[in-house]
DNA sequence: TCAGAAATTGTACGGCGTACAGAATTTGTA
DNA sequence: TACAAATTCTGTACGCCGTACAATTTCTGA
């Protein structure tokens, strides 16, 4: 488990903490948060169940990592080109993570699991306090806000998944509306008068549109 | 696990539905998801383990009464106050939320695992819309603000709980904020400087303030 | 060359959710 | 009033899980 800094005795890994947490990303996609075990991984990697442990020191330590790595570099794309306007920057960085997250259902639920004080989680929030004092927020305005946002991209990104019970990549976006749609014409009227009418709206609401309207409600309640 | 609408033979049930729940609740309190378990709820109230599937078909069924109970019930205090301020109203609703998801820090984790499908939550969704309709949105606006609420108010209860990594009841705000000063104290200026720049501030991302903070933003943006 | 560090395996433990069969209890009805 | 059927609960068991421990193998620097 120690770094290994080549150079000590041992014989050569067989494995890197890459190809465990490819295996634990592969699993999760595959069967969902059950079927990414120890026990799982280490057969994914040919090696076995305790060998997983010279790499990571319990399993909570694989799940952070594999967050850590589900987050990305943000420093990438219209969200660092500060020649864009700060709302499509920070919309570009929404979507971004929203896809990459919503990519992988099983791992999203793993990253409201734990502290977020990785250093790609610092990372993005860095870049948003810039961003946003750029724009021309105070300090203490610009990190409320970064916090604000990355509760909601966050929130939304687990309750999205969250409404899929199913193991497994999720259905295409069209396919879980229509999903929910049906379920909400089933809402009885004359008890939910309101959520009856609204069935066709609450259905979207795990729509692109959807995120992306409540992010620029959101930009509009900073600005 | 059949209702037992009584009048049909068998033994009479040792246990109600609500005792397996208060269990498993005070064992999430006391101990965390982990002991939160069948073989620890059957214990708890004295029968053995698989008892429980009399009540319930499997743990999942357990986890959902149990969110819903959680959920309680919304109609009350001054959110079902019509003569108040609706963004007064919205206030009282999402602080008497947090503080009753807050007060059961591994319950709120339970929220976003699974669809919010019950009759509580959707009961808190028509309140939403009434009241925002009342407040002058047109029907599809409403719905979808209220969505944004819902999100901004189980993301910030979860990201907040999932920050205090021990289980048991959370510590105190101020000691949970001193913690994160600590920790964000430590960020190296030169490579996070907006981040170290604003560590007070971040560290009181946990706090009423930041709460509501972010919800009148989220006002501000919908009106 | 070889001492000793590191990686890996075999084995084992206690705990989990839950399936299944049987014993015990209660009921409506014959 | 006796009994058949329905229901609750227990005993037992299975196959998972995370992971601790000791032994084995493979490598390196001295």
């Amino acid at each position: 488990m120690t770094p290994a800094g080549r150079g000590r005795p041992g014989p050569r890994r067989a494995l890197t903490e890459d190809e465990i947490l490819d295996a634990a990303l592969a699993l999760l996609d595959e069967a969902g948060p059950a079927g990414a075990s120890i026990r799982g991984i280490a057969a994914k990697v040919g090696v076995a169940p305790n060998a997983v442990y010279t790499y990571f020191p319990d399993k909570a330590a694989v799940v952070r990592a594999l967050v850590e790595k589900l987050l990305g570099d943000a420093d990438h794309g219209v969200f660092a080109d500060r020649d864009r306007p700060w709302r499509e920057r920070i919309e570009a960085l929404a979507i971004d993570l929203r896809e990459r997250l919503v990519a992988h259902p099983g791992a999203a639920a793993l990253l409201m699991s734990g502290p977020m004080d990785g250093p790609r989680a610092t990372a993005i929030g860095e870049q948003l306090q810039e961003l946003l004092i750029g724009a021309g927020l105070a300090p203490t305005a610009a990190a409320r806000s970064t916090y604000l946002l990355i509760v909601y991209v966050l929130g939304s990104i687990a309750l999205e998944v969250a409404d899929e019970s199913e193991p497994g990549p999720l259905p295409s976006e069209a396919a879980r509306i229509d999903s929910r749609r049906r379920v909400f014409e089933q809402i009885p009227a004359e008890v939910f008068p309101r959520s009856a009418a609204a069935a066709r709206t609450m259905a979207t609401y795990v729509s692109t549109d959807q995120y992306l309207w409540g992010l620029r409600r959101i930009l509009d309640g900073i600005s």
